[in-house]
RNA sequence: GGCCCGUUCGUCUAUCGGUUAGGACACCUGGUUUUCAACCAGGUAAGAGGGGUUCGACUCCCCUACGGGCUGCCA
């Protein structure tokens, strides 16, 4: 009985992939995904005046480096206006729309009027809607829909609940235009139905129009979809996401150095819950997610939260992967790419950083003593802890580690035994260690550095130090 | 203005008429520790306001306040 899943994520092509759109997509995508179903992309670019295939390339990446993956080709709207003419005249020949004259002009002076009048609203009514054929001029006109003007419309919504709307606040509106282009309200159903799209996640911007929307495919005679409207996201301010709140692009984030997957399992949990889960994968959410878990009041970005779910990835993920993955960062934010050297020392050395580090520019700065190279750039505070006292400790250290064995182990026999040999505690011996293997006061184990960056290094960076 | 939607700790949320209102982030305290993180233990912190309905409301209804959306030959 239960036909295939199919959802779809219709952006208009005209700025960067929107960090709610990324939301909305990624919702459409775990619902079809979670379902064997399948994740449909329509670019929506009727409106010629504001589509950019820059924007589209934009949207397009944005989905991929979430790793949002779609379904078959990418459908442009504007492709499929010849089908959507065809619809309208074929609401024309049901009689559900109708041949409408009236002007731009005409009806901006109606509304003004209207205004005029102290009305608090106006529903424009045009005059042709009953209007004999024989008395049509010789003149461009419009496509409206015929609408009923009593009773109701009802939208079941999966997220809003039922939600009824007065037909008679709702005007004739337009599906075709007088140049004879498709108008949204038109496009989009039409689109939906051909796609067979069956549940439409959207964001709930759209919830009146959903009524509108509806009447065409009751019109039409089509099934009606799924109706879920999510609600928005807004600021930490709680206001409408905006420029002024920082990054509203995806790309951004990217370029700010979190993890797709971490990107993922917050924005899934922003707005949506499934008992306590917090951190899952998106194999996992794809298994937790349904409609009637997101919730019907917009959320709130907080970068902290956003900050510690990406902490969380960043430690899950295989060696290999971040790896991988720490370089796209570095090409999106037009960092320096990694040198041969740093990506080898990196690769053996993420062990000891990434659970450390929420964000790559974290991962990479906790990781600063596997990528700088000699001599090492010590620091003030580093530079205390290498007094001539210390200094000579060092020296002392590095005839055994030349024969020490490269392990943990060894190094820790070694490094234990010289600390109580100058009758200081492990932190004081640590500390200058730390000062010449890093130039800094806060780094992963000495140990771990040491085994990282190899003996040869770890006895050259002594020498460095003035061991 | 009209219509529609929303309102639980600072934030994301659980609860689906009876709970000491739970979890997570953040914050604070303590522990662990070679530094910094991480980690472990504990703590502070919430039902917008007002009316109902009910033996009993965070849960249901109404009003108000606040927030958001729609109200185009934009999408």
């Amino acid at each position: 009985m239960s036909s295939p899943v199919v959802t779809r994520f219709a952006p208009s092509p005209t700025g960067f992939l929107h960090i709610g759109g990324g939301r909305t997509a990624l919702f459409n995508w775990l619902y079809a995904r979670g379902r064997g179903g399948k994740f449909l992309l329509r670019i929506e670019d009727t409106d010629r005046e504001r589509s950019t295939p820059e924007a589209t390339a934009a949207i397009l990446k944005g989905l991929t480096w979430l790793g949002l993956d779609w379904d078959g080709e990418v459908v442009s709207q504007f492709d499929r206006k010849d089908r959507h003419a065809e619809v309208a005249h074929e609401m024309l020949a049901r009689g559900t729309a109708y041949k409408c004259f009236s002007t731009p002009e005409e009806i901006a002076a109606f509304r003004a009027e209207a205004e005029a009048k102290g009305a608090s609203y106006a529903v424009f009514q045009s005059p042709w809607r009953d209007a004999d054929p024989a008395t049509y001029p010789d003149a461009p006109f419009a496509i409206r829909m015929k609408a009923p003007r009593t009773g109701e419309t009802e939208i079941r919504d999966e997220v809003q609940g039922i939600v009824t709307i007065k037909n008679e606040t709702l005007d004739d509106m337009i599906v075709l235009r007088s140049d004879g282009t498709p108008t949204y309200m038109l496009a989009v159903v039409v689109d939906d139905h051909d796609m067979g799209v069956t549940h439409v996640i959207r964001g709930d911007d759209h919830l009146n129009n959903a009524a509108r929307q509806q009447m065409v495919y009751t019109a039409m005679g089509w099934t009606v979809p799924v109706w879920a409207h999510i609600p928005l996201i807004h600021g930490p301010d709680g206001k409408k996401l905006s420029k002024r709140h920082g990054a509203t692009g995806v790309e951004e984030y990217q370029a700010m150095g979190y993890p797709a997957a971490g990107m993922r399992n917050y924005l899934t949990r922003l707005g949506w819950a499934h008992g306590d889960a917090e951190i899952f994968t998106s194999a996992e959410a794809m298994q937790m997610f349904d409609l009637k878990g997101i919730g019907r009041a917009p959320a709130r970005l907080d970068f902290k939260k956003l900050e510690n779910t990406c902490g969380h990835h960043i430690a899950m993920t295989e060696d290999a992967a971040l790896l991988q993955e720490l370089e796209g960062f570095l090409l999106a934010a037009g960092k320096p790419a990694l040198t041969a050297l740093q990506r080898d020392r990196l690769a053996r050395g993420l062990y000891c950083v990434k659970d450390r580090a929420k964000t790559f520019p974290e991962l990479l700065e906790k990781a600063q003593f596997a990528m700088t190279s000699r001599p090492v750039a010590i620091d003030e505070a580093a530079a205390k802890n290498l007094d001539t006292v210390s200094r000579g400790i060092l020296k002392s250290l590095t005839p055994r580690l030349q024969n020490a064995s490269w392990t943990k182990e060894g190094l820790e026999t070694i490094l234990n035994d010289a600390a109580a040999e100058n009758g200081i505690g492990f932190g004081k011996l640590a500390a200058p260690l730390r000062a010449a293997l890093a130039g800094r006061t806060a780094t992963p184990s000495v140990f771990d550095m040491m085994l990282v960056i190899g003996r040869d290094e770890t006895i050259a960076r002594l020498e460095d130090a003035g061991a």
